[in-house]
DNA sequence: GCTCCTCGAGTTCT
DNA sequence: CTCGAGGAGC
């Protein structure tokens, strides 16, 4: 074996290094694997540590050196860092075109089209391949040199590749520094958990980790980048259009979007626009609109400047996801569980592609981590199919009226006392069957699609038949009539016929749904099925005390009471036994339905996404009867994540878990074989 | 006693 | 989807 020396081994391990990086963050190849990678990086430590002379500023394990700054030193831009001019709308971006086709005398332009990352700008000068600073943008002329903390980015190079082509002897490149959605949400977490201020949105998350004066928390911060332009240059070239400049980029080992594309025309723009818009939310990352881009870099010349923004680029906008309003009023509901859950009643805005006049304030901390008052301006977020909410209270803007809000002490539907659990977070009515409200939500509970599913019967309706009273618990609807029906407002003879039939329908039906459809606190889908299959009937079920339900497996001290409980209660058995006089009935339940092979026993799925064929329904049916289990949360223990069309962060969570992934024909396969291939 | 995993419950709009 | 908390395993 002939011994390398240090200062060889130390060149090549550099080199390994940088091209796993390339491979990872550039060319997106999750492929190699973590182990090897630390491998490599370990020893270069160790033999940097043997021999200190060797360590250079562009070694791999620099990314983080020095101390805390004091502050940041201006960085004065050469060339200007500009902004974009906007479009919100389709006509904006036809203007623009038309305005580029009149300028140039063209008609058929190339347009390249790249998404619009929600992070900052960023600017890193190269001095022969290795990276001599790093600035934001500030306002354009001048920024804020941050290249201490630009370092520990692994999507920054500390020194280029030279491939193809080579790169100019100096030239700074710019890009935008972002950090992804999954990212930001665990970031958030990890401040939760230290006690420390939650960042509002990703953007702020990536701009304040980006600024931070100590570089050793910066490196901890989950944060990306894209490159897209390049301003000064010395000594080289970077080729003759947009897109030729990226692949260069990319060569050179700067990261590119994978989604930028070339495209023909202002309809090729919009055409993109339209995909990219619905492709939205389930990017790993945010973006807040797309930019179009002149092609060939001789056009842009022609085109030239307005004031601050280029004339040959556009960012057309998506709609906000972000969007202030006034708070109107703050009401609480009650909840099926009698949960009060105070929500902000909104002067409607338009946020996130729909209307939001409602977002819940979850409880009573919430409401004072916030701060907020009736008649305050406030920041209202819908990134994505998350459910709107209040990120922030705008207090420059409270008027002097605003109005502090008061958290009732009594239910507002029955007037009994409320308790607070816990540390007093969660407030409950204590009225029971008392308040109408909690009755109201029981009924709709049971009516819902997951228990005994009454067509027909939706909220509205359940009010109005409580408030007429028609019914007072579940068990009335199985008797209501026609004449009662047809007496209500807006309900003819051919809905209320439709009604008794979806009424009669759900009597067929089985245990578990049934034990569901009561509401019994802590029990829901899963252990009613638990439920059924281990007392096989009502009966045995009702009669099992507190110690013989707490031997059932997933069945604690704390269900095992509250299930007791329930069947105590003698207006609960009640209403129970009118069900059944009712006709309720369901398939008399078997210990276990071995009748299909057990092919998936002992293996746990996720599912995610929607399916080409299977709704997700049939899908949990088909491996459950197979012996399988479905779980919501990927973890360590899930055996496979079925992964349909717009999956979204529970894919992005297995393949850093290294789970397996399949989708529905794969499943398909696992089924009839079991896992064996 | 601690940690990880699941389940339950509440939530918005079309 | 997210939070909180019950349950189980170490």
């Amino acid at each position: 074996m002939s011994k390398e020396t240090d200062a060889t081994r130390v060149v090549k391990l550099r080199e390994q290094i940088n091209a796993h990086n390339y491979r990872y963050y550039v060319l997106n190849d999750h492929t190699v694997p973590d182990a090897e990678y630390d491998r490599l990086m370990r020893e270069l430590q160790e033999l940097e540590t043997q021999n200190p002379s060797l360590i250079t500023a562009q070694s791999p394990t620099q990314r983080v050196a020095g101390a805390p700054q004091k502050g940041f030193s201006e960085v004065h831009h050469e060339v200007p860092m500009l902004s974009l001019n906007n479009a919100f709308d389709d006509q904006e971006a036809l203007d623009f075109d038309r305005r580029v086709r009149e300028k140039l005398d063209i008609e058929n332009i190339e347009y390249v089209v790249e998404p619009k990352l929600d992070g900052l700008a960023i600017s890193l000068l190269y001095v022969d391949g290795s990276l001599q600073r790093a600035a934001t943008r500030g306002d354009g002329m001048t920024g804020e040199d941050v290249t201490h903390n630009a370092r520990t980015m692994k999507s920054v190079p500390l020194i280029l590749n030279q491939r193809e082509s080579m790169y100019p002897q100096t030239f700074e490149v710019r890009g935008e520094v972002f950090m992804s959605r999954a990212g930001f949400a665990k970031l958030n977490q990890d401040q939760q958990n230290k006690n420390e201020k939650r960042y509002v949105n990703p953007r702020n998350a990536a701009s304040g980790s980006l600024r931070q004066l100590d570089p050793a928390i910066t490196a901890t911060r989950p944060l990306e980048a894209y490159f897209y332009s390049v301003g000064f240059i010395k000594g080289g070239d970077i080729g003759k259009s947009q897109s030729e400049m990226l692949s260069n980029l990319k060569c050179w080992g700067l990261r590119t979007n994978p989604e930028i594309k070339k495209v023909k025309g202002i309809q090729g723009c919009l055409k993109r626009y339209k995909e990219l818009a619905a492709k939205r939310d389930t990017l790993p990352y945010e973006i807040d609109g797309i930019v179009y881009k002149l092609d060939r870099f001789d056009f842009q010349q022609d085109m030239g400047f307005v004031s601050r923004a280029p004339r040959w680029a556009l960012a057309h906008k998506f709609p906000a996801q972000e969007a202030l309003t006034k708070v109107n009023a703050i009401e609480v509901q009650v909840g099926r569980t009698g949960a009060i859950t105070p929500v902000a009643k909104l002067k409607p805005v338009f946020v996130g592609g729909v209307t939001v006049s409602n977002a819940t304030l979850h409880n009573r901390d919430e409401i004072e981590r916030l701060g907020i008052r009736v008649g305050d301006t406030v920041i209202v977020r819908r990134a994505g199919d998350v459910i709107p909410e209040v990120v922030k209270v705008v207090m420059e803007k409270r008027p002097q009226t605003a109005k502090e809000f008061v958290f009732p002490i009594k239910c507002p539907a029955c007037d009994s006392d409320l308790s607070f659990e816990g540390e007093g977070v969660i407030a409950r009515c204590t009225g029971g069957l008392f308040c109408e409200a909690q009755i109201k939500e029981g009924i709709k509970h049971f009516a819902s699609r997951r228990a005994m599913d009454i067509e027909g019967l939706g909220d509205k309706l359940v009010e109005q038949l409580v408030d007429e009273k028609l019914i007072k618990d579940a068990s009335d609807l199985y008797w209501l009539t026609m004449e009662q029906l047809t007496a209500l407002q807006r309900m003819a003879e051919k809905s209320a016929t439709n009604l008794i039939a979806a009424i009669q329908k759900s009597k067929d039906t089985t245990m578990a749904r049934f034990v569901f459809s009561l509401g019994i606190p802590q029990v829901g889908e899963t252990t009613a099925q638990t439920l059924q299959q281990e007392f096989l009937d009502l009966q045995t079920l009702m009669q099992a005390d507190e110690k013989r339900l707490a031997e059932v497996a997933d069945i604690g001290p704390v269900v095992a009471k509250s299930i007791a409980d329930f069947f105590n209660e003698t207006h609960n058995k009640k209403i129970i036994q009118r069900l059944q006089d009712a006709g309720m009935t369901w398939p008399v339940a078997e210990k276990s339905n071995a009748t299909l092979p057990q092919n998936l026993d002992g293996l746990t799925f996720v599912l995610t996404g929607t399916l080409p064929i299977m709704s997700r329904d049939e899908a949990k049916d088909k491996i459950t009867s197979a012996g399988g289990k479905v779980t919501t949360s990927v973890s360590k223990k899930t055996s496979y994540v079925v992964a349909g069309a717009e999956a979204g962060s529970k894919l992005t969570k297995a393949e850093t878990l290294e789970i397996k992934v399949i989708d529905e024909q794969g499943l398909l396969e696992l089924l009839s074989t079991g896992g064996i291939e």
